[in-house]
This record gives C-alpha cells, sequence and structure tokens, in this order.
DNA sequence: GCGACAG
DNA sequence: ATCTTGTCGC
C-alpha cells in the first residue's frame, strides 16, 4: 500500500499540473456533488456523485458505489482516503458534468493539493473545493450578511489560497477553493449561487443523501 | 515541547 | 465521518 511519504510525493508531483484560470464553459449546464458516507459500525464507505442541472437544480444523473476503506485519514492525506470509492462511482455515471464541488479543500490545503485538486486532475474535469470547517489558512472575521467573504491566506499573509463565505446570514461560514481549472472567485461566486436555500451547495446536499441512501441499501442487502 | 489537524 | 432531541439563545 501506498505510504505517508509516497503519497505527499505524489501530491508534490501532481500540483504542477494544476490549472488556477477558468477553465470551463461560461454557459454551466451540469454541475456535479461528491461525497462520502462512513458505516459507524463498520469499515464500509459509500461514495456518491450526483448531477444536477445548473439552474433548476433537478437530478439529472447519479451514481454510487460501496466498498472497504483503504487508506487512514490523515490531515492533509484525505483524497487518498476518498479518491478510490469516488473514482468507482465515476465509472458508473453516464453522464459528465461540466464541474464538480467537492467537500472538502482543494488549493486551501498545506501543499496546495487538497481532495478538489486530485479528483479534478485524475478526471481532466473542473472541481472545486468547498468545506465545512477550516484546514489550511488564516482569516479576519466577516460580516454576518450571505455573500460575505474574507480572503484565506498561507501563513506568510501574502497568498490567498481561497475564501471564507457566508452563504446564509449568521450561520457558520463554508471554505472555498477551487480544485481545478477554475478561479478563486469563481469558485466562491458559483459555490453562493449554489447555496441559496442552506448553508451548503445543493450539489453537496444532494451527494451526501444519495450516499447515505446507497450505504443502507448496501447493508441491507448485502451484495 | 505544544497546538492544529478537510472527512 | 459517527454519536443525536430537546433545548438554549437571539
Amino acid at each position: 500500500m501506498l505510504t505517508e511519504q509516497a503519497a505527499i510525493e505524489l501530491q508534490e508531483n501532481l500540483r504542477e499540473q494544476l490549472i488556477l484560470r477558468d477553465q470551463l464553459p461560461t454557459d454551466l449546464q451540469l454541475i456535479a456533488g461528491v461525497d462520502v458516507e462512513y458505516d459507524k459500525e463498520s469499515d464500509l464507505i459509500a461514495g456518491a456523485i450526483a448531477v444536477l442541472d445548473f439552474h433548476t437544480l433537478e437530478v439529472k444523473a447519479l451514481a454510487t458505489h460501496v466498498m472497504h476503506v483503504t487508506f487512514p485519514y490523515i490531515p492533509g492525506l484525505f483524497s487518498f482516503r476518498e479518491m478510490p470509492v469516488l473514482l468507482e462511482a465515476w465509472k458508473k455515471l453516464a453522464l459528465h458534468p461540466d464541474l464538480i464541488v467537492c467537500d472538502g479543500h482543494g488549493l486551501a490545503h498545506p501543499r496546495r493539493f487538497g481532495l478538489a485538486c486530485h479528483l479534478g486532475i485524475v478526471l481532466d474535469i473542473p472541481t472545486l473545493g468547498c468545506g465545512k470547517t477550516r484546514l489550511f489558512g488564516d482569516y479576519e472575521p466577516l460580516a454576518e450578511a450571505r455573500g460575505s467573504i474574507a480572503p484565506l491566506l498561507a501563513e506568510d499573509n501574502k497568498e490567498q489560497v481561497g475564501n471564507v463565505l457566508r452563504t446564509q446570514a449568521g450561520i457558520n461560514p463554508v471554505f472555498v477553493s477551487p480544485g481545478h481549472k477554475i478561479s478563486i472567485d469563481t469558485a466562491t461566486e458559483i459555490v453562493l449561487k449554489m447555496a441559496a436555500e442552506y448553508r451548503l451547495p445543493e450539489t453537496t446536499r444532494k451527494a451526501d443523501h444519495y450516499g447515505r441512501e446507497a450505504m443502507i441499501a448496501y447493508k441491507a442487502n448485502g451484495q
């Protein structure tokens, strides 16, 4: 199995392929959410990819996959834990999206290579990361209004790695950063648009829902 | 040595 | 991630 050191070297090599400029359709049609559920009483995980119509939020395609975890949870090496099951689900997906929203960080990572970056490079699809808690970067307090942002800055306080974004007034912000083929500003703009009603983008909420459902079904039927 | 640490 | 309903506070 992959050692921790080999995983870090892999990140540093793949990072060179990252594109942090907008290289996605200007007229987005399909936007996908990915999420992974964990079973509390076993080492099963369920990956889900939900492809939504960017404008109506209607689910246009769905794919899930259940398997055993193959890598421990190590902050900074998160993608090695969740990517395998997501790649298996991707193989089953009939409709490929213009952009993927990941539950976790992209550029806002100690080596600037979070799950969103890794998935974007491997699939060669535009991706962005939307995390619920901070992993890397410093930021100042932000206003309470929906749409308020604060830049997420690397330790030197010069390099911006993402934005802290308040998607709902008075509710904890989310952490947005580019994965691949997208800019910080565009990623932030899209997350705000996708989180019109709740704290998290609709893509993430749908993927979470179907992933949970897939886990329950798998445990009930075996397979 | 101490604190931080996506899901 | 998961444990989890009512309850505290604005």
